[in-house]
RNA sequence: GCCGGGAUGGCGAAAUUGGCAGACGCCCAGGACUUAGAAUCCUGUGCCCGUCAAGGGCGUGCGGGUUCAAAUCCCGCUUCCGGCACCA
């Protein structure tokens, strides 16, 4: 088929020749009005004072040498109308930006370029803020912020060593300073320590040399050193995440990620397992982010039982002890240290040759032959603490070491996994639940029962509903002494160290008497400025081959290495909306007077892919901090939004493709400014559909703003009235101020609501109302005039640069972007008259206008009467009929 | 497999949460202005029947249901997009 080129039929460029000062062409003047607003500071925010505040924060970018899309700017461009509008409401509003520029993007693209990444964070970021100028961003650009800096990062340390210096109480439910607990083990050991990450006596303690002590506070320091299997990518040659990992894969490289055993910093963030649940109900997220992180955390309450075995006793979790009875064997994860104790010399080939291969698998080819079950006899067995029968131990890879206690007991008729594993290893299977109503027979089962039903099988227990059996049976457990209540969480202590230089160094120094902290006045700890930066193969950092960082004197000749690993970048941005409350602050990471006055942030904006990082992490950050008494708010971000994604406008397969420069179908703030200027982008952004859904980019819809935009233009700046017209009637004034007034309300419902889109619809309404006023009649000066000046005010936020030229030839005393948001008159929105549908048995038959306050009695004497409405009750009978009222009537007959 | 969220004209989408489906735009068509085009303005525009009429029927992914009344609530599917994934 022959594809017709299309002219571009909407288009605003400036071109010298045919200037014309009355025409819309925001090129020419938006440009100058960026440079005056900076010059005058127009959006620089004052510190904490006496008026209400109002903080308005986009996630924390990361700048990359793509620049901006107009993806980008849906929120971005949201965010600022609503800083605009509360500036105007007369808030101290805080609207912040700056660079996450930390990272291995950056890192990689600089080893690539052979420069330095500081250099290339630098030129990108000042990209990004060209194009936020370009497009009108109310940035105050004197708080900026970079996280790469030591002004910056010397703080991430300083927190980090908070940290580092706390441990979890959790008799307290919150972080408390570690030298309580060395003061605590030095009298008591750790015995009055609900489960203790470690056990200690206070003789044994006391005995402790320094480097003892120090090994064994890290069992439970809030930031700690663990040897433990990690996610290794290979590409990118550095640990990862659990949350970095998406199916086997690193987030960024797209490598197979490989287990190894290194030494790593975690931060404890499951001790607040509970807590970031339970505060999730005091915040204003969407639900499905909350879901995201419940289900991250993964809590599942069950009980934990010991099994005798030869070995000692056997520790398993369940969340059905109720199915006790139905065990027929047990299973232990391959790297239990149980496997080896428990094998006996018959069976030990197999079973080494079996741990040998499922560790040498990846996650992802264990999950993928997830399907077919494999496992293998130890020879031993357990002996079932509620019934005493014996049954044997068995190893198979599809329990984990990592989850619960690494062991479970199996019971085949009640779990789909273990039923499948009976069925291909010829293992019994005992029914110990039945369901109402039917009768499960275990030789005939086809699949596992893992639902309610009542107890059998099950001694004492038989009879006992599903409502009360789990409580019943673990309570009888507890008083047996063979089991225990047990609180399990999916979720895994947060792995920072990265094995990069690109990074915040950890402040931390390794000597012969164990750990030495920096002290918080000889921070930061500086990155090296050197020329070669690139990863090693072996797990090791390329700081560690630096050997004028790592060789260390301490300040009492103590020799020492520093540590190498440097901080993965989530704990930069883990507290820089906090940072931006006191940007400058040399001597702290922040006034506590700034930021318990600006935060939490009262609105963040940002896309769904950090529901489970970045929003966990600074959560985490953020109750430790509490805890410690540095800041006085729980949670850091009180209402959260999340924008949809824009996609590229062409359709490929049937669908419209994420905008990727790859798929070269990027498209960018500045080409569409260069067309149709900042403010018509603006709008279009706003426009273009609900805030949270995916929608197609359609330039040509852009095209419609700018139209829209130029007709209100010509409105505002229009000729004078012209006199051939009537003047206008008592009802036409007070119709065109309903008008107004409606529209004002509508328009802060939705900016409140984040109902962007309506804003804009409205808006254009209301533009469509005026200009069929003015063409039809004179209205009084005071009225007119006040209806145009409300209008400017309202597009005040939305498209700044034409409400600021407009307002400047109106001849107004600058800035409009200081001004007052007009005052909404309820009694002038208030409608006089409705339209009432008649309906004859559900169908549209008439509609009536009729006074606001109409009596029924009179509503249905007008319906009735209404030649369209009775044509279709003649001959009938009337049922019924349904009044609601300033709406609709439905009238049923037959 | 489990858990979320969607699906509305040719296109992007609205719909006060049970009360006129399609606001507001885009596209398209016709007209005005113009030497002509662009821009601008006006009119029309869910589908079908009907002479472009009057009028009527159908219509919010599909199939049922509740209700005077369903895009909206309930049950069962299809499909797309996210998340989790042997979690005991």
């Amino acid at each position: 088929m022959e594809t017709t080129i299309q002219e571009r039929p909407v288009s605003a460029q400036a071109t010298a020749a045919n200037a014309d000062p009355a025409k819309y062409v925001p090129q020419d003047f938006e440009a100058s009005w960026t440079q005056k607003w900076e010059q005058d500071e127009l959006y620089k925010t004052s510190p904490a004072d006496e008026r209400p505040k109002a903080y308005i924060l986009d996630f924390f970018p990361y700048p990359s040498g793509d620049g901006l899309s107009v993806g980008h700017c849906r929120n971005y461009v949201p965010t600022d109308v609503l800083s605009r509008y509360y500036r105007m409401k007369g808030y101290n509003v805080l609207h912040p930006m700056g660079w996450d520029a930390f990272g291995l993007p950056a890192e990689n693209a600089a080893i690539k370029m052979k420069t330095n990444p500081a250099r290339l964070i630098a030129q990108y970021s000042a990209n990004y803020k060209r194009q936020f100028r370009l497009i009108g961003i109310s940035f105050d650009w004197s708080r900026e912020i970079n996280s790469s800096t030591p002004e910056y990062y010397r703080w991430t340390q300083w927190i980090f060593l908070q940290l580092y210096h706390a441990w979890y109480d959790p008799r307290l439910n919150a972080a408390r300073p570690i030298s309580e607990l060395e003061n605590e083990l030095g009298v008591s050991g750790a015995g009055n320590i609900p489960n203790p990450h470690a056990e200690v006596t206070a003789e044994q303690w006391n005995s402790f040399g320094k480097k003892e002590r120090s090994e064994f506070l890290s069992n439970f320091r809030l930031a700690y050193r663990k040897a433990s299997f990690v996610n290794w990518d290979p590409v990118d040659k550095t640990v990862l995440a659990n949350e970095e990992v998406v199916d086997g894969r690193g987030w960024r490289s797209g490598a197979l990620v490989e287990k190894k055993l290194l030494p790593q910093w975690f931060f404890r963030i499951t001790e607040y397992s509970e807590r970031l649940i339970n505060d999730l109900d005091t915040i204003d997220w969407p639900d499905h982010i909350k879901l995201m992180q419940r289900n991250w955390i993964g809590k599942s309450v069950g009980a934990q039982v010991d099994f005798v075995t030869d070995a000692g006793p056997l520790r398993i979790f369940t969340t059905r002890p109720d199915t006790l009875w139905g065990a027929t064997f047990m299973v232990l994860a391959p790297e239990h240290p149980f496997v080896e104790k428990l094998v006996t010399p018959q069976h030990k080939a197999r079973v080494n040759q079996y741990v040998k291969e499922s560790k040498a698998k990846t996650e992802v080819e264990r999950a993928e032959e997830g399907k077919e079950k494999t496992g293998v006899f130890t020879g031993s067995y357990a002996v079932n603490p509620v019934n005493d029968e014996r049954i044997p131990i068995w190893v198979a890879d599809y329990v984990m070491l990592t989850y619960g206690t690494g062991a479970i007991m199996a019971v085949h008729a009640h779990d789909q996994r273990e039923f499948e594993f009976a069925r291909k290893f010829k293992l019994p299977i005992r029914v110990v639940i039945q369901p109402q109503g039917e009768t499960l027979d275990a030789d005939t089962m086809e699949r596992a029962f893992p639902h309610d039903g009542v107890m059998v099988n099950s001694g004492p227990f038989d009879g006992t509903g599903a409502d009360v059996a789990v409580a019943q049976v673990t309570q009888w457990l507890e008083g047996k002494g063979i089991g225990a209540k047990r609180i399990n969480y999916k979720f895994r202590d947060w792995g920072i160290s990265r094995q990069r230089y690109w990074g915040t160094p950890i402040p931390i120094v390794h000597t012969a008497d164990g750990e030495a902290p920096v002290s918080p006045e000889s921070l930061p700890v500086e990155l090296p400025d050197v020329n070669s930066y690139e990863p090693t193969a072996t797990g090791e950092s390329p700081l560690a081959t630096i050997p004028e960082f790592v060789n260390v004197t301490l300040p009492d000749g103590t020799p020492g290495r520093r540590e190498t690993d440097t901080m993965g970048t989530f704990a930069c941005s883990s507290w820089y909306y906090m940072r931006f409350a006191d940007p400058q602050n040399q001597a702290r990471a922040f006034d506590p007077k700034e930021v318990n006055y600006w935060l939490p942030v009262d609105t963040y904006v940002g896309g769904a892919e950090h529901a489970v990082m970045h929003l966990l992490y600074a959560r985490f950050w953020t109750k430790v901090l509490y805890d410690l008494g540095i800041i006085s708010f729980v949670e850091p971000f009180q209402r959260l939004r999340n924008q949809g994604m824009i996609l590229s406008p062409q359709l490929k397969d049937g669908k419209y493709e994420k905008m990727s420069k790859s798929k070269g179908n990027v498209i960018t703030p500045d080409e569409m400014v260069e067309q149709f200027g900042a403010d018509a982008l603006r709008a279009y952004e706003m426009f273009i559909s609900d805030f949270t859904m995916a929608t197609p980019w359609q330039t040509d819809g852009l095209a419609g703003t700018f139209r829209w935009l130029t007709r209100v233009w010509n409105l505002l700046l229009g000729a004078e009235p012209n006199p051939d017209l009537p003047a206008a009637t008592d009802e036409q004034i007070k119709s065109l101020r309903r008008s107004l007034h409606q529209t004002l309300k509508k328009v802060e419902d939705d900016v409140n609501d984040f109902a962007f889109n309506t804003v804009i619809s409205s808006l254009m309404s209301l533009t469509n109302v005026l200009i069929r006023a003015q063409d039809t009649a004179t209205y009084p000066t005071a009225v007119w005039d006040n209806a145009l000046n409300t209008l400017l005010l309202m597009l005040a936020p939305i498209a700044p640069f034409m409400a600021e030229e407009i307002w400047s030839r109106w001849g107004k005393a600058y800035s409009v972007h200081q001004q007052k948001w007009p005052a909404y008159d309820a009694a002038a929105a208030k409608e006089e008259a409705f339209t009432l549908v008649i309906q004859v048995n559900g169908k549209v038959r008439g509609k009536l206008e009729l006074p606001v306050g109409v009596s029924e009695d009179e509503a249905k004497e007008k319906a009735f009467a209404e030649p369209g409405v009775k044509k279709w009750m003649e001959g009938k009978t009337i049922e019924r009929v349904t009044y609601v009222p300033g709406r609709l009537m439905n009238v049923v007959v037959k």
